[in-house]
DNA sequence: TAATCGGGTTGACGTGGATCAAACGCAGAG
DNA sequence: CTCTGCGTTTGATCCACGTCAACCCGATTA
């Protein structure tokens, strides 16, 4: 292989890794960078990770380092505790960030696991912190990150511990829905990258609730279930159950 | 009165304002700061506030622009839904951080409420972030508690998503316990600031299923209970409960 | 084509906590 | 001192969801 080759090729993977050219960046932390800025970014998201369905990204336990930007796939993360609990604290997709639960201590406290085939940007943690010193967009971007995700979590809790199991899992198709939406996808009609037994877990019911709640969903027209592939038919109708109050 | 009185009046109030006088420097912010960084920080922590029990430090809704320092006493957080559901969030006690959750919209998403007269440092967000741009220590300390807050929020979701009540009860206490052992209050004896109400909303649970795990752990000697007055008498079996596992 | 396997569905039954209701007890007002 | 009111306790009943178990279905392998 000539030397020409080598260097183009190495242009051509690194054009492919950077910010500037990702067609997330306006999903992702690039969001409202100068060019000039943008081009910062991009010296520090260096490394590309792909992972098979099944890997793990990081386990609760190892040290942090970086934060990763899902690139493309899907991932959950969950925590476990010694008497063998656990719990599926989220589900990530494309332009969304994991490993925020990694700055506190320096380790990272939940596992992170690629539902299907997928690719993350990591960004050492030190060097964004770095960057974000020099950049204020970027460290209000970064806050706003943060923020959004505690903000998320209070929605979870909320869900947790007030909604039935309809109404939860409403809310969760209903989040999906509009996640795919924001991506380009059909808000409609699109497939469940988990399980029955991990939805259930994410929202503090077991498979077989989960499962029969869509099932009525199904009788009652609101949704077609086949396996994980699901068409939402009344939108109004899920919203309405969800907050369908009680006593 | 004399200038000179005014004046030492003022000096005093000013003293008494400042984080490199607060006795609460190792909780709160400052964690970690030189002599000189305490300074700055000093200058924009300007701002305190005084609240009466059942006073609102900030609504739902309303703008953001600081976040705030509890100095004394003690809040709760809530969420309400259209429906009239709620949820309380958290309670946060000395040297721990209100209003994060308002950097994500500019908006806050929850309501703050003392729980008894307390007082808070006002921070406003933006001198923050100029700061912690000129102070990596004060940045990254920054960092470490709004992910600290994630982490804290998905123990919180796996105690709504797995356990059940006594076990979530005993997780509330020992976890209260804990953090006035930190103040350097008693770990054993202390008295809720919130109703059974409150802690029933945080939990999950209605306030009689509260009612009766306060009675129960007080029948089996775990605790002894006077109204809102704790004593804890076996910890070791309080946590043993904790992680009684199920199935 | 049958055999196997893992995830999903469905049914029957049990139970933890919600709901409803009554009574208690402390605190503040008259 | 009694009266009033709110937070709390306690009991009786109910029901949503968990549990247990059988079966189904599509994919994979023999």
């Amino acid at each position: 292989m000539s030397t020409n080759a080598t260097t183009a090729r190495l242009a051509f993977e690194l054009v492919k890794t950077a910010c500037s050219n990702c067609n997330l960046r306006e999903l992702c932390l690039p969001i409202g960078l100068e060019q000039e800025e943008l081009k910062k970014l991009d010296e520090l998201v260096s490394t590309r990770r792909r992972l098979k369905r099944g890997d793990y990204l990081y386990r609760a336990g190892q040290g942090f380092e970086s934060i990763y930007a899902v690139r493309s796939g899907f991932f959950k993360t969950d925590v476990l505790i010694e008497d063998g609990r656990d719990q599926v604290t989220g589900f990530q997709m494309t332009g969304e960030l994991l490993g925020l639960d990694g700055i506190s201590n320096e380790v990272h406290s939940c596992n992170a696991i690629a539902l299907e085939d997928s690719e993350v940007c990591a960004i050492p943690f030190s060097h964004l912190e770095g960057l974000s010193r020099q950049i204020p967009t970027l460290q209000h971007h970064f806050h706003q990150v943060m923020s959004r995700e505690i903000v998320r979590d209070h929605g979870v809790m909320m869900l947790l511990g007030t909604m039935r199991a309809e109404e939860r899992l409403a809310a969760f198709l209903l989040n999906l829905s509009q996640r795919f939406k924001a991506r380009g996808y059909s808000p409609a009609e699109f497939n469940l990258r988990m399980s029955r037994d991990e939805i259930g877990s994410y929202l503090g019911l077991k498979l077989e609730t989960v499962s029969r709640a869509f099932s009525r969903f199904q009788d009652e027209g609101l949704l077609s279930v086949h396996q994980r592939r699901i068409r939402i038919l009344n939108t109004a109708g899920l919203r309405k159950l969800m907050s369908h109050q009680r006593s």
